[in-house]
DNA sequence: CTGTTAGCGCCTTCAT
DNA sequence: ATGAAGGCGCTAACAG
């Protein structure tokens, strides 16, 4: 329709330098034909997608929702695309493996925020010879380059802060043996209390799924023990949740019988009486840390094989849901 | 390296019947070789990428990423991939637009979450002939199908359950003019309203953005009436948020000197004091059926071309925030 | 049940 | 600055 070869055409798409008569006969004839070019076909010859693989675990959590808003952000400025998958399963045994359909789609690199089990597809990815970025959690065995929060400090402020406002009987909600975040918030937390020279009783920490009920049940357990703690750290999102839904059954009074210092529940934070202090992880920052590194390694297949490991600080937000202990 | 013709080792990943000798020949060298289909030569071929788009508008909404997630889940059952995109700008003008995004990848369809600005740019993938499903929002002008709670009942629900505890002074906090989903929202409010003999103030209709800061400012203006409403409906998350935080700073006490329901604020609603009444979305049902009619027209293109158009009811979740008002 | 062949839409040499 | 030709990996149609 335009009487040029296909080439040009081509060139012209790809930003090269066509004669700017031409330049208008390939829009408009664009336009007419309502022609836009086939990012597959492009794809098979090229032998990249610009397309990158995200990669979710079975469970909802809100936080890494977030995280996959901002990883989209950043690629689709830079013109990459994002393929959404969760490891969820839906019964069905035909149901598809996420990272197989990664895979098979060709994309060039896959985000993965990889729950305990996960690890081992996405090692199917790390052989095949794929950019592999991590986010929320640093699997130790996997050839990965990763975006975490530093937990063990994020543990460590929400803890001194208790223990700054004079709290030496501290309890904490952590998840089950084997969650390396949560682990790493505990590791904090323990730092803080010895250096403080404070000793924690063992049924001042309680392990739990992260879930609401989970939380519900294990903050109940805290307060049923011998001594009660005065100040608790629980270290998640449904933790949080359950923790203030127990102390509110119990009758107990929020920051006057038992401080506590939540996590990331930025919003529930204010609807809560009084307001919670909550440690908050730096979700957007977390999200383009982790796309912009994706985006280096498709950038620079050859670049330094060296592992990328970034742990980035969030900040305390002040409620006043820790009351200061007067001796 | 099987000694067989590419079409035979196509038939065996297509399903078709190959000898059972053959089949092991290719399973061990598709093993040794590492071999995986490409699907975008698959694609190029036939002419179908078994790839959604789904589209979200650029503010943050946990409730759309729910359905996110319960698109996906849908969909890869049923092996097809989920291309997520979002509007949110992120200044760079050269900053691709997603529909576009969407298109030149040539997904076979976009389930679409639209805000306010983007039913103009569905207009261009339903004028592509692709299908197209929204979901929180039934455009007037789109031929498209649509999935979305019901929202005129959802407003009655709420309202009758404050008329029915004895009160007659009721305040709304919605969108602004223009949210389709909020404006259903009100008009169920105001007809329960009406059902009742119940004039509502003009002043006791406090519209905001979506936001929780708009929300705890139109809270703020609904207190300080001229009559202080007994109960308020809240239209949405945000709103409900704001709602409560303002009720809280005001010194009011929830449900004793104000009642409220909330909206979707599911987690929210466990850790106020008293536990707050919410009208709950049914988001993984809606997400479902969004993905299902996609499939459905995906499945059989030639379908009629009649509009699906699907409320569905939530429900009432009953806390303690609406007090019985003796009369 | 298996093999042959052509072509999906594009990009990349290489020539002009 | 433009054109001609080959091939990316796969599948549909047909023949055997």
């Amino acid at each position: 329709m335009t009487g040029l070869s296909l080439a040009t055409i081509s060139k012209y798409y790809n930003g090269r330098n066509v004669l700017s008569s031409n330049r208008e006969v390939i829009e408009s004839a664009a336009a007419e034909l309502n022609y836009r070019p086939n990012a597959f076909a492009s794809s098979l010859r090229r032998g990249v997608t610009r397309t990158v693989g995200v990669l979710l675990p079975s469970f909802q959590v809100p936080f890494h929702l977030e995280i996959v808003i901002g990883i989209e952000k950043y690629l689709r400025s830079q013109g990459i695309g994002v393929l959404l998958t969760s490891n969820e399963q839906d019964g069905t045994p035909s149901s598809v493996n996420a990272v197989e359909l990664l895979l098979s789609r060709r994309v060039d690199g896959i985000i993965g925020v990889p729950a305990l089990a996960d690890s081992s597809a996405l090692e199917t990815a790390v052989s095949i010879g794929i950019p592999v970025v991590t986010v929320d959690w640093c699997p130790s065995g996997l050839d990965a380059d990763s975006v975490t929060l530093d937990n063990v400090q994020a543990g460590k402020v929400a803890t001194q802060h208790l223990i700054d406002h004079g709290h030496r009987t501290l309890g904490a909600l952590v998840g089950e043996e084997g969650m390396w975040s949560l682990q790493g918030r505990l590791d904090g937390f323990l730092a803080a209390a010895r250096a403080a020279g404070i000793t924690i009783a063992e049924d001042h920490i309680q392990r739990a799924p992260l879930n609401v009920d989970s939380g519900y049940a294990a903050m109940m357990r805290l307060l049923a023990a011998d001594t009660r703690p005065t100040a608790v750290f629980a270290g998640n999102y449904d933790l949080t949740v359950g923790a203030v839904a127990a102390l509110n059954d119990s009758g107990l009074r929020l920051g006057r019988d038992v401080s506590l210092v939540g996590f990331d529940s930025v919003e529930l934070a204010q609807v809560t009486r009084p307001k919670l202090t909550v440690y908050v992880q730096p979700v957007e920052q977390i999200a383009t840390e982790a796309a912009r590194i994706m985006n280096a390694r498709l950038d620079n297949p050859e670049g330094p094989r060296s592992r990328v490991v970034l742990e980035l600080p969030g900040h305390l937000q002040i409620g006043a849901s820790v009351r200061r202990l007067s001796d």
